[in-house]
RNA sequence: CGCGGGGUGGAGAAGUUGGUAUCUCGUCGGGCUCAUAACCCGAAGACCGCAGGUUCAAGUCCUGUCCCCGCCA
């Protein structure tokens, strides 16, 4: 793909061109990575933590780099809708209603411990007052001008339309009502006047992450008028910043939103600045935004597309009720899962498709089966030894760290990498059989590489999970040469699925499914036919002990009221129930599972249980009248 | 003919300058029992959308064609 040099050529990964975007960064007194600034009535969903995702990894890596950076994210709380969602919702004025949802966004960062350095919200008097300024300076430079807006007006939408929301008779579509001609005075600024130092900028490659949204920005120019209205008047609106020079207008909320990236955290001429953008915003910040810096005399930004997460392949819209929130994040394993999906799946700028069970999947599979149970097994057994720095798995992990960093590897790349080595450790762990090995001495030595691994890979496992490698870091101390394992270490619980999941919903064929809202997806629902193939009976214990060599397992034998047909049950309850307490007992079996054979024996079938808030299982049991082999229905 | 992206095992994806089709998940079989029902090994499964062409050789280059998706506030 052409997009992976070019990546390569300024992210702070290095890589083969990696001069000019790198040079610009290391002698940059500070970066300032921003996110786009979000729409306040909007539900905080996967599109925006994604932003958010990706704008931390860059924060860690810059700062592995040695380069000190400021993270930017907040609310564009200005403009009409804002306005009219608030009189809708009962507020007395719209100050009161944005408070309360920028409040909930900050609350959501939180609680997916990813707050930005700098929480902007667009009506914050600092920002007010140093959009003023600027607007007042472009002013006065020439670079704003009053002029005429033509247009066919729709009172209803009170918005003018363009052709693609009008009919051949310019009747507006959504209201089938005639449009009005009508004129509008309004501010523009003088993108024209840049519009040369832009294209410039964008073709020069060091600008726009991937080719193919260069020429999209390029084709986008061609297509545009070429200024930009940056004012609404007073009698549309008056929820915006008033224009210092004409307070009959206030400000179009993108310019206002675009300035917020700056207005706080104060860009110098010796900084440097990296967007981290949805492909749908491209023509702000690829045109607008570089012309306005332009006229500023500001330096440059560089500008990271991500494409959009996908719910069935449908961009995700309210409208179409398949939004996955953060919450769904939360109760399907959190976010490093999330990172994972996300960073570990797609190059940036490609589209991802997201569902709750491919969250679950990739949390399951990465986080708990892998990294998870990979420090379980680990933790468990090694107690304190010397680490051997000039084993394989470490100096891998060591490589990762110092070298290959360095070398080109893109993020994804990189986390596969990361990945392999894991596998790695599982598979040395598997050969060597520590648990084999009698002598703690050289019980030890086996697992101590593996140890000295995970350790050096903290930082980077850091990058990407630093809640996790910090758990790590902490659990392995190092003194000296001497590696000391403090507890079994448990980093990522396994998830609990609320409802079974019968049939895998990723295998579904049918089409029709849009709308895979958190909510039936979580309740899905199965036919009465297949709730008949499920065949649970009530069966006597006739027998029951503990597996021998087994620290969990009972085994039983079971009947359903033929003592001739003996079932073969294992059961994980050897901790929690007294054997001689279950035989003679009436149980619940899943009766036709099919056979699985087992180290102990042959499994016929499984015993029915409840668990408890730990998880700690209860056998459920008929009533006691209840006929042998009849069936739970 | 508006611009752009895409069609590769059941799912999601790699496949730079043409040279043995790769990875993750899933399925099946085996191993192991330290670990969170986990981990390790192996196997099955692809007419690379379709049709032509260039070539000793095409997923890759060329032409045509069908389908999906995004953008044109």
């Amino acid at each position: 793909m052409v997009f992976s040099a070019n990546l390569r050529s300024y992210l702070p990964l290095g890589g083969d061109r990696a001069s000019q975007g790198i040079h610009t960064f290391m002698t940059s007194e500070k970066v300032i990575i921003t996110t786009p600034i979000f729409y306040p009535t909007a539900e905080p969903h996967v599109g925006h933590i994604y932003s958010l995702i990706v704008a931390h990894l860059l924060k860690r890596s810059f700062h592995k780099k040695g380069n000190k950076s400021i993270l930017v994210s907040g609310c564009d709380e200005h403009g009409e809708k804002v306005a009219q969602k608030a009189l809708e919702q009962g507020f007395k004025n719209p100050q009161e209603y944005v408070d309360k949802l920028s409040e909930k966004w900050q609350n959501t960062f939180q609680k997916l411990d990813l707050s930005p350095d700098l929480f902007m919200r667009t009506t914050d008097p600092v920002h007010i007052q140093f959009v003023q300024d600027v607007l007042t300076h472009l002013y006065e430079k020439g670079d704003i001008y009053a002029s005429t807006f033509e247009g066919d007006y729709c009172v209803d939408c009170e918005a003018f339309l363009t052709s693609t929301e009008m009919d051949s008779d310019k009747n507006c579509l959504i209201h089938k009502k005639k449009t009005e001609p009508r004129s509008e005075e309004n501010y523009y600024f003088k993108v024209s006047k840049y519009i040369d130092k832009v294209k410039d900028l964008i073709k020069s490659g060091s600008f726009i992450m991937e080719e193919r949204f260069a020429q999209d920005a390029l084709n986008i120019i061609e297509a545009s008028p070429k200024d930009l209205s940056i004012s609404r008047p007073i009698s549309r609106t008056t929820w915006g910043v008033p224009l210092p020079f004409d307070r009959n207008h206030v400000l179009y909320v993108w310019v206002d939103g675009l300035l917020s990236y700056i207005s706080k955290a104060s860009l110098s001429k010796n900084d440097a600045m990296v967007h981290v953008i949805g492909k749908d915003i491209l023509k702000f910040h690829a045109i607008y935004w570089p012309a306005i810096l332009f006229a500023l005399d500001l330096p440059q930004p560089k500008i990271i597309v991500t494409g959009w997460i996908l719910n069935r392949e449908e961009k995700m819209s309210k409208s179409l009720g398949n939004i996955l929130s953060s919450e769904d994040i939360l109760s399907n394993g959190g976010i490093d899962g999330f990172i994972h999906h996300t960073i570990g799946q797609v190059p940036f700028g490609e589209d991802l498709d997201m569902t709750i069970s491919s969250l679950q999947d990739k949390y399951q599979s990465f986080c708990v089966n892998g990294l998870g149970n990979l420090v379980s097994r680990v933790s468990k057994i090694f107690t304190e030894h010397t680490i051997p720095l000039d084993h394989d798995l470490v100096k891998k992990s060591l490589d990762l760290n110092d070298g290959i960093l360095e070398n080109g590897f893109l993020y994804i790349d990189y986390l596969g990498y990361i990945q392999k080595i894991l596998r790695d450790l599982d598979k040395y762990l598997t050969d060597s059989a520590p648990w084999k090995q009698k002598d703690p001495i050289l019980k030890q030595e086996i697992l101590a590489p593996v140890a000295g691994a995970l350790k050096f890979l903290v930082p980077s496992l850091s990058l990407f999970f630093p809640a996790a490698a910090k758990a790590i870091d902490d659990n392995f101390p190092k003194t000296g040469n001497t590696l000391r394992c403090l507890q079994h270490l448990t980093l990522y619980p396994k998830l609990i699925i609320p409802t079974e999941t019968v049939t895998a919903p990723s295998q579904d064929p049918s089409k029709g499914i849009k709308a895979a809202s958190p909510k039936s997806s979580t309740s899905q629902t199965i036919t009465l036919d297949e709730f008949q193939k499920i065949h649970i009976r009530v069966a006597l214990v006739t027998e029951c002990t503990p597996v021998p060599d087994s620290h969990s397992l009972l085994n039983l034998k079971v009947h359903c009221g033929d003592p001739e047909d003996i079932k073969n049950l294992f059961s994980g309850l050897q901790k929690y129930v007294d054997p001689k307490d279950l035989i003679g007992k009436k149980v619940f079996i899943l009766s036709n599972l099919k056979e699985r054979k087992m180290r102990f024996g042959i499994s016929q079938g499984m015993l029915l249980c409840t668990v408890d808030k730990e998880d700690r299982p209860y056998p459920v049991f008929p009533h006691p009248d209840s006929e042998l082999g009849s069936l739970l229905s």
